[in-house]
DNA sequence: AGGGTGAGTGTCAGTCACTGACAATTGCTT
DNA sequence: AAGCAATTGTCAGTGACTGACACTCACCCT
């Protein structure tokens, strides 16, 4: 039956349909004339239904790969003991290479929705806080004393946004060769 | 009359007897389980009274200094030609020492009840990078580039993160002397 | 003194994000 | 076929936030 067939595909993925949904909603309309039963009724389910998948009504665009903060961790605890903390952070970057260039097509088109909206670049702010603060953690169980293992995960992280723009818009050298120049840059920076 | 006076003094600093209802009640019963509603009759007004004077319920613990925001374009605009970047940062938050004390008063105890709520951490976040963006304009306006301006805005941004907290825990040496240390520790993070 | 003016406030009605409780459905197991 | 667990639907409710309009009061002008 068409019906049976409709309810079963329905029951699929729910959450990547109401993410998509709610991409093509916020394009179209903006973020703030769209609603979050519009955005359920977009993939064929309740509002209720949206706030199962997501916590709030910005948490929708901003599901990271769970393989991220993983891959942090361990690249940062298994670098080389003689490295100091911000080599570490480079070299942790680096390794995200493949795994940033695959979730490319899935990041990119929220970028634009984001940057034009203040209630989402606040919580982009609060992603990238929640990123800084991991970094400074596993810095800290190498033995980075604290209040140090901080400013190198924010200046780290400066350095990694700065790299990450220039990655963006010169692809034709990889992630590793713009992360070397960015924290070349930054300690030219602080150097005078 | 006592109905005068008690008008004419509702009718003073409705702002400020604002932001004391909100402390009060965050401090006793926590953000989350304080409405606007309860401030407001705290305030002896309106809900929307609220409403009018802060944009929304966690704004009202984030009244900054309106003389902040110029205090910093005018010391970065005004500094020597010859300084780098990092150095005119440094100076220009050398210059808020007398405007931090000053205001500790009022800072300190929301600095607590911000710590312990996930939704005002947030917008701490937005504040800082907000302050950040600030500071990356006023170097632009210098000649420095755009890119590298907003590297220097974060980095120095976290210097002085870094600078306040030990000028907390000891006050005794001035906020100059902590923020040289700082940017000095800086350099020496991005210097392997 | 009387009338006007504008800023700040009160009142009311409404929208919408978000939550708790419980019933219904589905897919899978035994 | 019965049962179990996970997912969804339904319903009712709270609370943040907004727009429209009326009102009050300090101040100004003539």
């Amino acid at each position: 039956m068409e019906q049976a067939g409709l309810v079963s595909r329905s029951r699929q993925d729910v959450r990547g349909r109401l993410q998509q949904a709610a991409l093509e909603l916020y394009r179209e309309r903006g973020y703030d004339r769209t609603t979050t039963a519009e955005i359920a009724a977009g993939a064929g389910v309740t509002e209720r239904t949206f706030f199962r998948h997501f916590a709030d009504k910005r948490e929708i665009l901003f599901d990271e790969d769970p393989a991220l903060r993983p891959a942090l961790t361990t690249a940062i605890a298994e670098a080389p003991n003689a490295l100091g903390p911000m080599q570490v952070l480079r070299l942790a970057f680096a390794s995200l290479e493949q795994m940033l260039t695959d979730n490319r097509p899935f990041t990119e088109p929220r970028l634009a929705i984001i940057a034009g909206t203040p209630a989402l670049l606040e919580r982009a702010e609060a992603k990238t806080a929640g990123l800084t603060a991991l970094l400074a953690d596993a810095l800290r169980q190498r033995g980075v004393q604290e209040e140090l293992a901080t400013l190198a995960a924010r200046a780290g992280m400066a350095a990694f946004s700065h790299a990450g723009k220039s990655w963006r818009e010169d692809p034709s050298q990889g992630l590793g060769v713009h992360l070397e120049r960015a924290f070349r840059t930054l300690h030219g920076l602080s150097a005078s």
